[in-house]
DNA sequence: GTTTAGCTTACATTTACATTAATTCTCACG
DNA sequence: CGTGAGAATTAATGTAAATGTAAGCTAAAC
């Protein structure tokens, strides 16, 4: 995976003072790969050749603003933007964040908060969150093991997959571990419903999951019967 | 996947008005699944209890502040934070986004700015941005060669292109290899869109997969249907 | 010993997926 | 602007795995 600081930076703004340092400010801080434009035809030429991860953008331009050349970079491709500008008029900002502008800083700004908000967008827009349902537990019952993510059940015998109804059933268990869960609670995890009716269809479940998970299905040592309760899964080392 | 306004935010302030007033603006917007704290420890225990996909926090509260709170949060898992604040001291704000909050806004607010910089925030932290640059992988099913850069497949009996649906999904499935993705997360990745209505349409597809990437597409040794619970790859060898 | 709750097996049914072909869409090219 | 080839979608039908059903069985509880 690449490092933030791989990350190519284009800054677009007409006075070469700034330009100057901010370059040193980025460099200083790390980035290295930086080109910058002090005219609209410019940056997008440069855009065009240089295929920048992140652009910083002033908002007066000596032939066009900003603005327009934030939709001539968003038409070409996804990039965030970083929008610096001396005006702080909130026509301003909100059109800006509004074409979708990752940020909007006025100058003067402090550069340790620019770096900070650089960072902040690139982060972000490279290193999303990792949704919590993404990933799906791992775990051995025993010499068994077990993956919620591909639905498998792993033995020494070889590898088996679980069904539907197992693969809902075992997720309701898993999720209660150690503890015993009712007969309702499993038939609402499998079948929305109420148990009426499924009582025995739940119990033929169970032992077709015994028969995938048990070495000896008829005589349990995870799935355990808790009589006249429900079921629990006993034995469950995560990994 | 899930849409923007399908995430949940976490408000956190001891202004029980300025939430009041935070709740409706983002209902208005479109935002829906809002859960509020007013203190530290019902802050955490939201946290942990909602599992937010968000934060707005303001930096003063009743019992601590926001940055030991953001602390807290983090040391849980990765999740996105907005600051709110009274203050608009520059230390404050460079202490926050030195922590890793995403963005730090001053009170009082353009309740507009508030929800454009929200929404640039999840956008970022929730779809990142697809890098031009980036190399895409190349691995093995068995025999056969698959090139997600030129978007091939190299058999012994010659090179067949992927078409756009076809890359689609089958990108979709190496990123999750081993893993089962549901039919709905599929049609997320090539439509965009909710499953409904393209159930019987990405099964064509699965089979025309199947029919350049299996020596016998009707006894599939790699692209595996999960059934009732989506199609998996199996025998990835990455080169 | 009786009762009750749960186990087990075989078999019927259903559902989800596979398959094929026909139709519609898309877009490069003349 | 048509045209045509390839791609995508829709529709219809087939099929096997998954699920549900039922009937007889077993073992714990009292």
């Amino acid at each position: 995976m690449k490092d933030i600081f791989d990350l190519k930076i284009l800054i677009v703004d007409d006075e070469k003072e700034l330009i100057k340092m901010l370059d040193g400010i980025l460099r200083k801080e790390g980035f290295w790969r930086l080109t910058s434009a002090s005219t609209c035809e410019e940056a997008k030429e440069r855009f065009g050749a240089e295929k920048p991860d992140l652009v910083l953008l002033d908002v007066m331009l000596p032939d066009g603003d900003g603005f327009s050349l934030l939709k001539a970079f968003q038409m070409k491709r996804e990039v965030p933007v970083l929008f610096l500008s001396a005006k702080d008029e909130d026509e301003d900002r909100l059109l800006g964040l509004g074409l979708g502008a990752d940020d909007y800083i006025t100058k003067p700004f402090l550069p340790k908060e620019l770096i900070l908000r650089i960072k902040a967008v690139l982060r972000r827009s490279y290193f999303p969150v990792k949704r919590q349902t993404e990933e799906k537990p791992i775990f051995r019952l025993g010499e068994t093991q077990i993956d919620l993510n591909g639905g498998t059940v792993t033995t020494n015998k070889g590898q088996i997959c679980l069904t539907a109804k197992e693969y809902a059933l075992l997720e309701k268990l898993y999720e209660n571990k150690g503890n015993i869960v009712t007969g309702d609670r499993l038939c609402q995890a499998v079948w929305g419903e109420d148990l009426y009716g499924y009582e025995n269809t739940l119990m033929v479940h169970i032992r077709r999951l015994r028969e995938k998970l048990e070495p000896v299905p008829s005589n349990p040592q995870f799935l355990i019967t808790a009589r006249g309760l429900g079921y629990k899964l006993m034995g469950v080392k995560d990994e």
